[in-house]
DNA sequence: GCCAACTACCTTGCATAACAAAGTACCTGC
DNA sequence: GCAGGTACTTTGTTATGCAAGGTAGTTGGC
């Protein structure tokens, strides 16, 4: 039980609601996702983005296409489905309340029942 | 994928800082720790909270010290310890920076590079 | 045309951990 | 002593994050 450990694990359940999000922004393929995550300090590997993709594309949340690159292989661009848009919004109601029940239980100081 | 199982996997990661910030207002056992994470919203069963505690106090950020009750059997009563304050501490920036990651990413409209 | 380097996506196997459910044990009141 | 309540523990299942390795298309040097 590190620090890291614990780091990464706080990161996980927030990781699907950041990629939905990210790709109701409009069409993405994973390098660009992984990018932007990594850019906003939550970290995310491969091993981690395509599998979670292609659950969330079983689920119906999301649709692909292929489009050919000009320099390289070709890439699978998401968008989300209309259950995948409201599957968002309700995750963001689930982030905003989250943040409201931690910072309440922080905020609390001994005995300050 | 339903949205039950996702607000689940969001809420995981920030249990442990919840569990850790409650025990470090004050000498508290698993029950009353149950209730203030339900009053707050955050589910929480048994078999995930005795085991974790367990981790905890395995990896040396909590102690405890039985207690008689006076109407059921002893409780256990967990404290913080040093290494447990300090952890606590780590926990709470990486609460406030994963925060602040993921309201900058969900603040970002298409096309807002 | 062949090979190396690069990009992009996919798969396998292991470790961790959340949870339901069932179990153990202690106490009180009758 | 036994029923009911409280408190802590254990077991087995399932999910999933991730490291590592794999497949495959493209480009450029020669």
């Amino acid at each position: 039980m590190n620090l890291e450990n614990a780091q990464v694990q706080m990161r996980k359940g927030i990781l699907e609601y950041c990629i939905l999000h990210i790709i109701s922004r409009g069409e993405v393929y994973a390098s660009t996702m992984l990018e932007e995550l990594t850019a906003a300090k939550i970290m995310v590997v491969e091993g981690t983005l395509y599998p979670l993709l292609t659950r969330l594309k079983n689920s119906g949340l999301l649709d692909y296409k292929w489009v050919e690159s000009s320099s390289g292989p070709p890439r699978k661009y998401y968008i989300l489905t209309e259950s995948g848009r409201q599957f968002l919004s309700q995750l963001q109601t689930t982030w905003e309340e989250l943040q409201f029940s931690v910072n309440e239980i922080v905020a609390k100081e001994s005995k300050g029942e």
